[in-house]
RNA sequence: GCGGGCGUAGCUCAAUGGUAGAGCGUCAGCCUUCCAAGCUGAAUGUUGCCGGUUCGAGUCCGGUCGCCCGCUCCA
């Protein structure tokens, strides 16, 4: 098999279209910039706000478009939008505030950098004087090669019973400077382990003390899950259901990369499915297809998009037996020919409803009046249970991201040398009006047409005019930004009441009528 | 955070330690009846930032910020 086209795009090439066109900008750019953090141009803005506009509409008001769920019924979420400031409590019991605070071990000799806890060290056995040798846990080539430099040092064979083991978290000072990194030469070239914290620190409240900490949340999640009392109390719904939410979320990332794709503040794009244990398996399933085909009808529909199941050793402890955990990923040309991941699908069992349960002291139980042996009257008994919960979760800058990359289309043969190739539902420009020359009537019409067209479809995007210049530099300008339909008024316009489209990603023109301009737009929108 | 590379106009790039430039793009006017045509004109830079060496720094040195690559990280 070949690719004819996935890794042949140059980023760079991409990422100067998009600061050329207005879609993406360096955050805070006058001041040098902040490493981490962009800012989306007016073409952007709209095209992350079609992205999740779409995903707004396919998930929350008209659920996979109409796709009944597994159980054969329609699917059914409702929305929410939390804080990004939560009670500190929250991210104790999700075990943010632990996990994220993984402490690292550096090498100087080596510049190679572990996480503390997944290091263990080996001595010999009964001799406890000399060189401890340091290896990376779960890794046979790491053991062997410490276990070998540790019977060199100790100049005779040494098996894995001739030795003790244990964590490098448990060395003293005096024991990590006789440490030999797992892949240096010398001893003592390790340092401490030191603490990151992925989170965003800041305090509420005007005096700043320790005892205001609070976190930006890394993760829109968990004001999903602290609100599933409050939903299920107060409307109607019943498991299984999905709530969703949209909204930024801070990581601290030790290093932020490859343009958009990590940055420290991000948009997210989550659903937490909740529904019995029982049905998780195929709630999975049915996600995992769902979420891949959107991606693939939005716009990512060529061989750059894959759904990547995790390995068991990836898998969560709790994943193992709902389904398991699956990325959506799409081939960046900074990840080619690897890939990087657009969204993830997990099986999270009933563990973070358990978490805050246990950690708020709430009931957080759904009581399931549909489950249950049958009572004398035929009805149900009920079944009480914390619902397992299925959760697609995707990444609003990195979808968009990836939009731009697929989209982004070098053609030698057009004026521009390149178009972007957006789905028109994602668009920003979602049509252009020009009259053919500025003169003989011509921008009169072209003006009430663009009216007319702004009035119905300005609310999914712009409508471009212009009446400058040669009519070839501007459908080339349309090509970069990657308006999908040009109306152009002519003189035959002003005899018969008809104009030429053009369509972006063939060049060819058409002829349609004047008055059915609007319903042509309509249809090739989706909104027919 | 470590190592390497890089940083000049919106973009792509010039400029031996000696007056900061070009092409494209942008804007204005003229012209123009279908794909960046042509003509005329205009705007745009504390050479990322701070300091040092020098009579003189875009150029050399130090620091800092940012970007790219490799580590590390990616809950």
């Amino acid at each position: 098999m070949t690719d004819a086209t996935p890794n042949t795009k140059s980023m760079d090439d991409i990422m100067a279209l998009c600061k050329r066109r207005g879609f993406v900008y360096q955050a805070s750019e006058i001041y040098g910039g902040i490493n981490g953090f962009w800012d989306y141009g007016p073409l952007g803005a709209q095209l992350k706000k079609n992205l999740r506009d779409a995903w707004w509409q396919d998930i929350v008001m008209h659920p996979c478009r109409g796709k009944p769920g597994p159980d054969g019924k329609p699917v059914e979420i409702v929305p929410v939008d939390s804080c990004i400031i939560q009670n500190p409590k929250v991210w104790e019991a999700s075990g943010h505030v632990g996990g994220f605070n993984d402490p690292m071990v550096d090498c100087k000799e080596t510049k190679n950098r572990y996480r503390a806890d997944h290091l263990l060290c080996m001595g010999m056995k009964g001799d406890s004087t000399g060189q401890i040798y340091a290896y990376i846990e779960n890794n046979d080539d790491s053991f062997a090669a410490a276990l070998k430099k540790l019977s060199k040092y100790k100049k005779q064979e040494l098996t894995k019973d001739d030795i003790d083991i244990c964590a490098l978290t448990a060395l003293s000072t005096e024991e990590l400077v006789v440490t030999v990194g797992p892949d240096a030469k010398e001893a003592g070239t390790l340092t401490e382990p030191r603490a990151f914290n992925l989170m965003f620190k800041t305090y509420v409240g005007a005096t700043a003390s320790e005892d205001d900490v609070a976190y930006l949340r890394p993760e829109t999640a968990q004001g999903i899950f602290v609100n599933f009392k409050n939903v299920v109390d107060t409307t109607r719904v019943g498991v299984p259901f999905g709530i969703a939410q949209t909204g930024k979320a801070f990581r601290n990332e030790v290093t932020p990369r490859n343009f958009t794709f990590r940055s420290r503040e991000f948009e997210q794009m989550e659903i937490e499915f909740f529904c019995h244990k029982d049905d998780a398996p195929a709630w999975y399933q049915f996600w995992r297809d769902e979420r891949m085909k959107w991606w693939q009808e939005i716009g990512l529909g060529g061989n750059n998009l894959q759904m990547r199941e995790h390995d068991a050793d990836e898998l969560a402890h709790y994943a193992k037996d709902g389904g398991g955990a699956a990325d959506v990923e799409y081939r960046f040309p900074f990840t080619a020919p690897g890939f990087g991941e657009l969204e993830g699908i997990a099986y999270r069992s009933d563990y973070d409803l358990r978490q805050h349960a246990e950690h708020s002291g709430a009931k957080l139980e759904y009581f399931d009046t549909t489950r249950g042996e049958l009572a004398k009257n035929g009805q149900p008994k009920g079944e009480r249970y914390l619902p397992h919960v299925i959760e697609p979760s995707a990444g609003l800058d990195r979808g968009v991201l990836a939009i731009l990359c697929e989209a982004y289309t070098p053609d030698p043969d057009r004026a521009s040398g390149v178009f972007m190739k957006f789905h028109p539902r994602v668009a920003p420009i979602k049509a252009a009006v020009f009259p053919l020359v500025n003169k003989d009537g011509m921008p009169e019409v072209a003006a009430t047409l663009h009216a007319e067209l702004v009035r119905r479809f300005g609310h999914l995007g712009f409508i471009e005019t212009d009446a400058k210049q040669s009519i070839g530099k501007r459908y080339a300008r349309m090509d970069e930004a990657g308006c999908p339909y040009c109306f152009t008024i002519d003189g035959d316009t002003l005899n018969d009441n008809t104009v030429t489209v053009r369509d972006r990603d063939t060049a060819s023109q058409e002829r349609i009528a004047l008055d059915a301009v609007g319903a042509f737009l309509a249809e090739k929108l989706g909104i027919g």
